[in-house]
RNA sequence: GCCCGCUUAGCUCAGUGGUAGAGCAUUCGCUUUACAUGCGAGUGGUCGGGGGUUCAAAUCCCUCAGCGGGCACCA
């Protein structure tokens, strides 16, 4: 053995061996009680970052439970990311100049879908270097035929229930991504921005958003302020960039006496609040801001132009008329802004298809509170789940991207001439319109092969097979081309890796053990499994929820590109080896809490697997030394020295409180005294204090020592997996196999 | 605005009623044949401020301050 540990020269074979030993593939055994967790799938195409270095938590209660003898599967898998990878692969069409507008929606699938298969190798090969011992026989990738096919069968059953439903309501949509999102990818940001008081008829009103103004059917103000009650109910005339308009003046509960003036333009087409107004005072809605982000032909002299600029002229407008009263420079507010590329988000009215969520909330909160599925730490996070799901909205699952299943709807054209396409004719040429418009110009074929997108009105029929009409016989069909949310694929991710609802592995692993993952995605996806394994199953699909540490750097900041503070896993590896990375992860992390990540510490803990190295070499030299057969040590040996008694009833209770540990999710703990028994109890007490009867062959010794080393190896196994096996593969023992597949210590 | 969490040694964090802990950093001394990725010895905290409960509080309660997070339709 070499003097110290060079985890470069020993990780590969050693993962290698296991892989090729077929340890990692669970045997299925009816008797024994299964243990199963699943991979939160990474992005196929991301390299890896410190979150995903994180999953050695689940790695140590993964090799815990195979050495405990238990039927142990961890299961791999890739998700095609929709709205995350299309924005990147955009980015790179950029770079040569394109933009998707430039395809149509086959080909740009295509596209993508050969760029992710470039790069889906990459996250999978760098799980591998930190030994995660994961199934990979498996591996499932979220596009595979089998899971979109329960995917599309999950959509069809929540129909048929009425729980998937079609509305036109407004949306947050970025119209750089081309796509609306759902309320939990809206991330509200804090600006300043100017409050522009403008003259409007009889009346002074606040606004930030002027340029909405040819939007507007109404003023609005509180019904118990007693300045504006004469006007209720009147209607005013108003003079406007483009000539005078009258709206009528309504009351409504919302409005707030104190801000501004009390009055609120109301453009139900272009503000939450306002659409509500609208509703319940049935009020028409107009649409001025356009998908592409652009001004319509509603604004008159402004349309085509972009938001921002729209805004700036009509302000200039507004000025040169003497219809500005006066402007705040320095009102502060949120704005929506998307959670993918920081664009502020537009609400704009589109007709998208929801997933009605009250039902399944109520189950989700249900089997939360009887304890079928428990939530660690649960101080924090339990009512933090509660909380959402007591509150949740409909959850918008269309998205008007590409690359991603195509939601299973079928409209017929000639029932539906109102439907608006957008597609590339045979000459190249992007054409918009609808499809009674269009249809005499273009064939049914051009428009179907060109395709990029559709827009069908509310009322439209609809199917959800597909083939000839079932009305009128015609053949020109077309499917939605809205896509899923990528998390209504990976909220089945249970389901559909286990093969529900009649595979083998659904049968035997359903419902998985523990669900681990950061707290950043409880309500994107495991609130949503959730929902979605307990209406496909009635069964919860975890009975842990364990929310682990977020990885910070030293001085507990986030780490991100932009403070250019984040610490490359693999290069960590590549310095220190993976298991002085992954004791780092664990030593001093609490759940839910932020772990602080240096490389001091790093090295810190390749110091350790360095120390453990040598306990390893030194018993081995003792051995050698000895150059005879040492009886193995066993409990009912009475040991005649007391430091040997001492050590092996320290080693009992270390036993007993490093299985708690991980029995209760305190992994921290476990390592700390872990270290803690190794380092200082071993290695520097009772090595030291003893090595004069080990010189002399000593057979008691000898055998409580080795017990003590092979011991401490097992324990040590889950967290450091790669320098304990190597150990372990040279040392003396009475049977010989792996380590990763010997019996966890009692 | 509403809700939650945090504040303990230079740094990052454990500790939740009974004489203050770890890792890293730091100081001093050691070429002792398992390991200088080491060994030995040490420095370092009135546990955010204030008040209360208790024989006893870092730990329970109240309050203030700072930091972080979740939720939210203020035009």
């Amino acid at each position: 053995m070499d003097k110290a540990y060079d985890p470069k020269a020993v990780e590969g074979k050693i993962y290698s061996m296991w892989e090729s030993g077929g340890y990692f593939t669970p045997k299925i055994d009816k008797k024994k009680k299964p243990y199963s967790i699943l991979l939160p799938l990474p992005n196929a195409n991301d390299p890896m970052h410190m979150g995903h270095a994180m999953f050695v938590i689940e790695d140590i209660l993964i090799r815990h439970h195979r050495m405990k003898g238990d039927p142990t599967l961890w299961l791999p898998g890739g998700d095609h990311a929709g709205i995350e990878t299309q924005y990147v692969f955009e980015k790179k069409l950029a770079k040569d100049g394109k933009s998707r507008f430039q395809f149509d929606r086959d080909t740009l699938y295509r596209m993508i879908a050969e760029f992710v298969e470039q790069n889906k190798t990459v996250n999978r090969d760098q799980m591998k270097r930190l030994g995660f011992s994961l199934d990979w026989t498996r591996y499932h990738y979220s596009l595979e035929p089998e899971i979109v096919a329960t995917v599309l069968d999950t959509f069809r059953a929540m129909h048929k229930d009425k729980l998937v439903y079609r509305d036109s309501r407004l949306v947050n949509y970025c119209t750089r991504d081309g796509t609306s999102f759902s309320d939990l990818e809206v991330k509200h940001v804090e600006r300043t921005d100017p409050l522009y008081y403008m003259k409007y008829g009889p009346f002074v009103l606040a606004t930030t958003r002027p340029e909405t103004k040819f939007g507007d059917t109404a003023v609005a103000v509180n019904p118990r302020d007693k300045r504006y009650t004469k006007w209720v109910g009147k209607e005013i005339e108003v003079e406007g960039l483009a000539g005078k308009f009258r709206v009528v003046v309504v009351a409504d509960d919302v409005i707030d006496p104190t801000f501004g003036t009390g009055i609120a333009k109301v453009t139900p087409a272009h503000d939450f609040t306002d659409w509500e107004i609208a509703k319940r005072h049935n009020l028409p809605a107009k649409q001025v801001i356009g998908f592409d982000g652009r001004m319509t032909d509603a604004a008159g002299p402004y349309a085509g132009m972009k938001v921002g600029t729209a805004r700036e002229q009509i302000v200039r407008g507004l000025e040169s008329r003497g219809l500005m009263d006066h402007i705040d420079t320095n009102y502060v507010h949120t704005v929506a802004t998307c959670y993918k590329c920081g664009s502020v988000l537009e609400p704009l009215p589109i007709p998208q298809w929801y997933v009605k969520t009250k039902s399944l909330a109520t189950q989700a909160i249900k089997a939360v509170k009887e304890g079928k599925t428990k939530i660690i730490p649960k101080k924090r996070f339990e009512k933090m789940y509660f909380d959402w799901m007591e509150n949740i909205l409909d959850w918008n699952i269309s998205r008007q991207i590409v690359w991603g299943p195509r939601i299973p709807v079928w409209y017929c054209l000639d029932c539906n001439p109102a439907v608006t396409l957008s597609f590339l004719s045979k000459d190249d040429q992007k054409i918009t319109g609808s499809y009674g418009d269009i249809c005499t110009n273009h064939s049914f074929e051009e428009i179907r092969d060109g395709l990029q997108s559709l827009s069908a009105p509310l009322e439209a029929t609809y199917t959800l097979t597909e083939g000839t009409c079932k009305t009128c016989r015609g053949t020109h069909i077309l499917q939605e081309t809205d896509t899923f949310d990528t998390w209504f694929l990976s909220s089945q991710w249970p389901l559909t890796t286990l093969g529900f609802p009649n595979g083998e592995d659904f049968n035997y692993f359903y419902p998985t053990s523990v669900l681990d993952t950061m707290w950043d995605i409880l309500f994107f996806w495991v609130a949503r499994m959730m929902m979605m394994g307990l209406y496909r199953t009635k069964k919860v699909p975890f009975e842990i929820i364990h929310l682990h540490s977020r990885v910070v750097d030293a001085k507990g900041q986030k780490m991100s590109k932009s403070r250019g503070n984040v610490v490359n896993p693999l290069k960590m590896v590549d310095q220190y080896g993976a298991d002085a990375l992954r004791f780092t992860l664990v030593f001093g992390a609490a759940p839910g809490s932020d772990i602080a990540v240096s490389e001091d510490k790093i090295r810190g803990m390749r110091n350790f697997a360095n120390k453990l190295w040598n306990i390893g070499r030194f018993v081995l030299m003792n051995f050698e030394s000895a150059g005879k057969e040492i009886p193995f040590y066993n409990k009912n040996m009475t040991l005649s020295n007391p430091e040997d008694n001492k050590i092996i009833a320290a080693l009992n209770k270390l036993i007993a409180s490093v299985t708690k540990d991980i029995e209760r999710y305190r992994f921290s703990d476990a390592a700390q005294a872990l270290y803690e028994f190794a380092w200082h109890t071993v290695a520097d007490m009772y090595l030291e204090k003893n090595k004069e009867r080990f010189k002399t062959g000593d057979a008691e010794s000898l055998a409580v020592l080795r017990h003590v080393c092979l011991t401490l190896l097992k324990l040590l196994h889950p967290f450091m997996p790669f320098v304990t096996e190597k150990i372990w593969g040279k040392m003396p023992k009475k049977y010989d196999k792996p380590l990763i597949i010997s019996s966890w210590p009692d």
